[in-house]
DNA sequence: GAAGTCGTTTGACTTTAGTCAAGGAGGGCT
DNA sequence: AGCCCTCCTTGACTAAAGTCAAACGACTTC
């Protein structure tokens, strides 16, 4: 079991002291997929950082039907930001998607750890006005853009992430269609229109993009305010 | 011009030098109905306070739509949380909302002023919380409520603020549909529904509520999380 | 290899909210 | 008062996405 968490953003600038005085309070878990790691509402004493598999950040709707949040990678911590609030509470439900393993830290001694080092905080701060700009953006793709344009956006994004024009999606449909406000009906509707009109071609879970610039002027994508790519953060946190 | 800044929460932990030495790089204007303060993108370098009228902060879709993100009130700050980024930019708009008085400050300079203190690192990093946790609660809303749904939470939380069942609308209905993310039209059929029901009595922009426990089902306010209501924090803070 | 399961697709239909265009209603101004 | 202007309302229509139900396909499991 040889994991450097210093790998983490929030945790890179700790000193070997530190981390072992962290590592104390941790706790690594295994995760079965569809495991719930906390529900919305429940007490929030700990924060997570994914070491294998994903993490599903979401909430549940009165009728069930469930709108992702966030599906948290490897090397990213999560729920870190309500550690400042006096009495934190989840505001979503986390589970895995599919087998994962976490560690868990305790907020508190965490915060009392670094309660010394200002750089910490900067950090964390950093990520969570980053985490802000992310929910800004999703609140007005909600609002001001169509399914189509935020299934466009969410193609490039992978295609830009793999570096290819041929790839296959991040996860499973479903998953992807309720990451999006949709239904997975409309989810494939839409894959299927775009295939229709040779933007792209699909296979299963594989897609292959073919007319990259028409897909680009449907997802006509923030040209006002800078890609999310831009951004000078490599490990990206959660919540 | 006697303005105690400390009355914001932000502020409220100063000792007087810091105050003194925060003030010398203030600027204090006055905003006409309308006026633009900031747009989308532009470099973020200071941040507000709103000592008089109201700020509307908004994001505008490629068809001249805009959604509002949030309206700032009397003594809150904004754009604060962006301090923290190495290239901030604002990712929201604003404007005044009817006339509007505010105070101005060099974040850079802010952030030299409070280095030392963790303490007021802490305080922005909890009204940070707060605003992700408003801004997550809003993506449900959007994703898993339906527009009527929206209505009713709004105007419980209103009358829960006013303390009385009869009460006036806060901002003009255009302002708070686009709020609400609706349109104009949508907003005004549905309290002509909600009126028809007997659920509420309107005239002009006055409202009273006739049939609360009605009202509170259809917004089947999230009982499952605790209400905004019950935030420990009496000042809140945007962006 | 048959049966079952789960995720995806397809089609027909419904619901919701947006669009467009026309009609009020109120407030300020001359 | 009369006019204008802005904001709000109303009605008829449209478009977008959701719903329901059935079929399909790939992959296990027996």
């Amino acid at each position: 079991m040889n994991i450097d968490i210093r790998s983490a953003h929030l945790f890179s600038s700790l000193n070997d002291h530190q981390v072992e005085q962290v590592l104390e309070s941790s706790h690594i878990s295994t995760l079965k997929d569809g495991e719930a790691l906390f529900e919305t509402g429940d007490d929030a004493n700990r924060f997570f950082l994914v070491i294998g598999g994903q993490i599903k950040l979401f909430r549940v709707s009165s009728n069930g039907d469930q709108k992702i949040i966030d599906i948290i990678q490897p090397g990213n911590t999560f729920a870190e930001a309500l550690m400042f609030m006096e009495h934190p509470i989840y505001p979503v439900s986390a589970e895995a998607l599919g087998p994962a393993r976490i560690i868990s830290f305790d907020s508190k001694r965490f915060l009392h750890i670094l309660s010394g080092s200002i750089e910490v905080c900067f950090r964390i701060m950093g990520t969570m006005s980053q985490r802000l700009r992310g929910l800004i953006k999703e609140i007005d793709d909600l609002t001001l853009q169509s399914a189509t344009t935020r299934m466009c956006a969410m193609l490039l994004r992978r295609m830009d992430e793999v570096g290819m024009s041929r790839f296959a999606l991040p996860a499973a449909k479903g998953v992807l269609a309720a990451r999006l406000s949709m239904k997975p009906e409309t989810f494939s509707r839409i894959l299927q229109n775009l295939s229709s009109k040779n933007i792209l071609r699909l296979k299963g879970s594989e897609i292959e993009i073919i007319d990259e610039s028409l897909l680009r002027s449907l997802a006509h994508v923030e040209s006002i305010y800078g890609l999310e790519p831009e951004m000078p953060c490599r490990v990206r946190s959660s919540l």
